[in-house]
DNA sequence: GATCTTCACTTGCTTTTTGCAAGTCTAAAT
DNA sequence: ATTTAGACTTGCAAAAAGCAAGTGAAGATC
């Protein structure tokens, strides 16, 4: 359906037109739990990702605002991407995902321990998630936001 | 690449070679909220699914047993399709789309009373859904039009 | 009982999107 | 000055999607 068109105002449809093809959600979960943020990190997934495709979907993340590019230090360093608040509320639908492949899919690498505790207290799984990412997203540079309570310091790592 | 071929124990990249592409979850959405059940039905989602694609997908489903085919009563009447509990598993993904586009699509159609249930009873929308569903797994269906049946109308109605 | 519909697909062809290899461009390291 | 690394782009073949038309079987209609 030239992927992107909406069709409808249906809000399955539009989260589909945002990441409804089968790579869209893998950059997002290397941004949210495997700590790869730039290109070539990307590309090192398992899955194989070809490069014209990333450089697509990271233009498209961008330009739907799921994604933002941070912006280098002025030390010669990789470009990094990192999720926007948009995108760390894609944090259930993936919990939702993994629970369950999990569940149905015996191939599944999750460990049990984790999938135990997400059904247990998804809560609490998703609100410590939810914690570190948000701790990484947009650090406006020039004010100091005042939500540092129950922040550990270690979440201020930008860099892998 | 080659949609389905499976490279990674992910979880993420495992629920995405079952339904990720643009058409697929829309179909678990007719069964789920829109009380469509038939290829006909199907195809006339807004979305306009071609047919190749439809008939793909809807073999693809069964063979990963989402949906299932229901054996038609002997009076004549349109084959019809039902989620299967694997299926029914989805409806926490498919709430926390809802969830997420309501939040961050201005033309979503979903009805404010609606979105604002779901955020403070989750719980209960999911236990009344999925007890809707399951009980449509089963039993053999009676004679009735389907498309009247338990669409709640906060799904239809716009916000805005 | 021959024709008309409806339903559920298939087939064939065009267009779009992927996949893959190679190349470009910039900046820093050697 | 030459390599190297990162982030892409380009070109082309292959796969998938889109579209129109056709098929076959069952039931309804004339």
């Amino acid at each position: 359906m030239t992927r992107r068109a909406r069709k409808s105002d249906c809000p399955i449809h539009f989260a589909l037109t945002v990441f409804g093809d089968a790579w869209t959600l893998l950059i997002i979960r290397d941004l949210m739990f495997k700590g790869r943020s730039s290109y070539t990190e990307f590309l090192r997934a398992e899955e194989g990702i070809a490069t014209n495709v990333l450089a697509d979907r990271l233009a498209r993340l961008e330009e739907d605002e799921v994604i933002e590019r941070v912006t280098p230090g002025e030390g010669r360093e990789a470009k990094r991407y990192r999720l926007t608040p948009k995108g760390v509320d894609l944090l259930p639908v993936m919990l939702d995902l993994i629970d369950w492949s999990a569940k149905h899919d015996p191939d599944t690498a999750v460990g049990e321990s984790f999938v135990r505790r997400l059904r247990r207290d998804r809560a609490g799984v998703e609100q410590e998630f939810r914690a570190r990412l948000l701790a990484a997203v947009s650090p406006a540079p020039e004010k100091q936001p005042p939500a540092t309570k129950g922040t550990p310091r270690e979440l201020r790592r930008k860099t892998r």
